[in-house]
DNA sequence: GTCTATATCTAGATAGAC
DNA sequence: GTCTATCTAGATATAGAC
């Protein structure tokens, strides 16, 4: 053959990456399947030797991003214990509102997912529970952990819906300083500073 | 002419309706102006003579969005006591999880506003601000105000992003009771039983 | 495996008859 | 104002040459 034996598999990596930056800048639906090969400076008819339909690479697309992010957020048995305050001033901080190609999947495509497949949303529930369950050791208790989840995803998506950076820069940090303060964590997110009222 | 004089009215009244309902439930991007005109009746030609394009239905469609959410939401003067409780507790439910033609249109339409222009962010933000400045006098503070919609908008996606009803009643479930244990209420949301470990 | 060309369909938007 | 017909553009997907 004229490529490689690992040919194949390396466009398909590079597709899915790339396909999970533009998919959350710009959404899945609204992104067609040309731009996502052009991306990768391929021509949209090469698509479907590595994809079956733009459906298959949708689902594929979520379960890595949901695949990623669990692991990064519940961490493992090495993690250091000031691990979730570091994950959560990561996730709330201004570089993840102004870069959602970059970040968390739920934010930007969380109604797509809504509306997908129900394996979509099994491997997203799964996820899901993972993230909760090892946070869940950590926090308060099982309420605490799907209120904090449901914060984070909630500030993130509040920050990028409004216009001035002064209103997304407040929402962030309202946020960090109420789980500082609600949440009975090892570590604070931010310095013990001032808590306006 | 051979119409009443409230005709082009009604129809741009009905439009903004079915419209909302639509674009919460399917995604405003992914549905054309043909499917928007026939669930009131009428043929896609016809939408030119009430919108010069799709994308003004989409700021038209917001703006109305937030304001009757953050109307409904903040109150006014005459609101009960437990005003903020009773929201709450329609907004982290079950119904609204599975209902959102009729819900709050952030959690279905969040990136697609974070992905608009100025005019429509500017406007979500004025009603974002309404709501919080109302709520941030009933509850704790400013902070506890923005920890509260971005849990309550985060919940809703949450739950609606997974698979299994069992999960999903979870999630709001659990919500529902840190936002009781956590935030000082006047009126809690659900009767003080157990809050499960 | 990738390319170009193409089939098919749908989208947003416009033109002209009624 | 609404309709049908149409223009133009873009989408998903397939076919066949290299």
């Amino acid at each position: 053959m004229r490529y490689s034996s690992t040919h194949k598999e390396e466009v398909r990596e590079k597709l899915l990456a790339t396909s999970q930056a533009i998919a959350k800048a710009g959404g899945f639906s609204t992104t067609g399947v040309d731009a996502l090969m052009g991306a990768i400076g391929l021509t949209g008819g090469a698509f479907y030797s590595h994809f079956p339909s733009k459906q298959a690479l949708f689902e594929a697309v979520i379960e890595r991003e949901m695949a990623n992010s669990s692991d990064m957020l519940a961490g493992d048995g090495s993690s250091a214990p000031d691990h979730v305050a570091k994950r959560l001033r990561g996730y709330l901080s201004t570089f993840h509102a102004t870069h959602p190609e970059q970040g968390c999947a739920l934010p930007t495509l969380g109604a797509e997912i809504s509306r997908a497949q129900p394996e979509v949303r099994k491997a997203v529930e799964a996820c899901l529970k993972k993230v909760h369950d090892n946070w869940a050791e950590r926090v308060e208790d099982s309420d605490a952990a799907w209120a904090l989840i449901a914060q984070c995803v909630g500030a993130l998506m509040l920050a990028r819906s409004v216009d001035s950076d002064k209103t997304r820069k407040e929402i962030l940090a309202a946020n960090r300083r109420f789980i500082d303060e609600a949440h009975s964590l090892e570590h604070p997110l931010q310095p013990p500073s001032g808590r306006q009222a």
